[in-house]
DNA sequence: GTCTATACATCGATAGAC
DNA sequence: GTCTATCGATGTATAGAC
């Protein structure tokens, strides 16, 4: 039996980490304080040190969460058979939670915050999500770890140049399927 | 005629620009204070507002400072005739020095200080290297807007992607010269 | 578990003497 | 042009009452 209380903990918890993340889209992921955090949940800073030790500590299950829910997102896709179009839905799906949280995609990708390192458990559903595509890469036939670099390397930057130069936007984003099929169609030959 | 005064303010002026990138590469480009860069020149804080109005000033003389620096790069480079030779040299170039220094690459191409906004003067320099390089891809067949951003994406994300994983490593970076082989083949083609 | 009060540090910026 | 002194704001974290 789990209890009510340690229940009741942890709704809050997460209740804070959500309010955190509301934040964070306005202030930048570094740049909101833990004063306008409490207030958002209506207690004062220092009560929240009931539930995190530290601000990293906030950080950390903030990662958790945000790998948690890409996670959650890509294993709710329906992909097809054809790799292909798997490749191209999964991505697509990627690059839309990407581009859709700027904050949530520096402090998951980014390295943003400067003395944030994530703890493994934290990181554990991060790197689900990759194991999954590469596998989902390999059976369209990108395989070598060069290539596997060339694509993430694409991919990254599509979520880059729309956060950083026209946010909100789809300039970038459009060009994903065309870019996906010229590295699954012209890739793997070059590669050696 | 110059002046020795203006002159001497002038030398002090990019020594202090100098030190502030010094120390953004250690504690970030958002992370040094204006104390500490006061004493790497020998100086106290206080008296840096001699010489900037602010610590926004100081992030404008920066920009210019670093957009000066990869233009001058750039300009010094001797472009072979082929025009894919050309743009290989160009944008190793380029990448390299966006991956030499982490803090110059944020404030540069990542708009990472929130609030900073470059000055006109201070962006000029960036333009100027923007041009060049769209002018070169004409020359090297990518010419549709659409190629272009694709392009651009691919040459951000290995810089991202270098600079995210593997700071100061060349996994991503070795890979430059076949993707651009890649797009110079096969981007085209593909526009519509 | 939440509060008030406060410690403690850092930082950007200003005032005014020299 | 550089200094000392200080302001004012912000931010994380802790102590202790309730």
């Amino acid at each position: 039996m789990v209890g009510k209380v340690a229940e009741r903990r942890e709704a809050r918890t997460a209740e804070i980490v959500e309010a955190a993340w509301k934040l964070a889209a306005v202030d930048g992921i570094g740049g909101f304080s833990l004063h306008g955090l409490a207030r958002e949940v209506g207690i004062r800073q220092p009560s929240l040190y009931e539930y995190f030790d530290s601000k990293l500590a906030l950080y950390d299950a903030m990662f958790l969460d945000g790998n948690r829910r890409l996670l959650t997102r890509l294993e709710g896709l329906d992909l097809p058979d054809d790799p292909r179009r798997a490749v191209k839905l999964l991505m697509r799906e990627f690059v839309a939670f990407a581009t859709e949280d700027i904050a949530r995609q520096q402090l998951l990708f980014a390295r943003a915050i400067p003395g944030f390192e994530p703890s493994p458990e934290a990181y554990a559903p991060a790197v689900a999500v990759l194991e999954r595509s590469v596998e989902l890469l390999k059976t369209a036939g990108i395989r070598a770890q060069g290539d596997v670099d060339c694509f993430t390397a694409m991919v990254g930057g599509v979520i880059a140049a729309q956060n950083s130069n026209e946010p909100g936007g789809n300039r970038w984003v459009r060009q994903l399927d065309r870019l996906i099929d010229l590295y699954l169609d012209h890739l793997p030959r070059r590669s050696r």
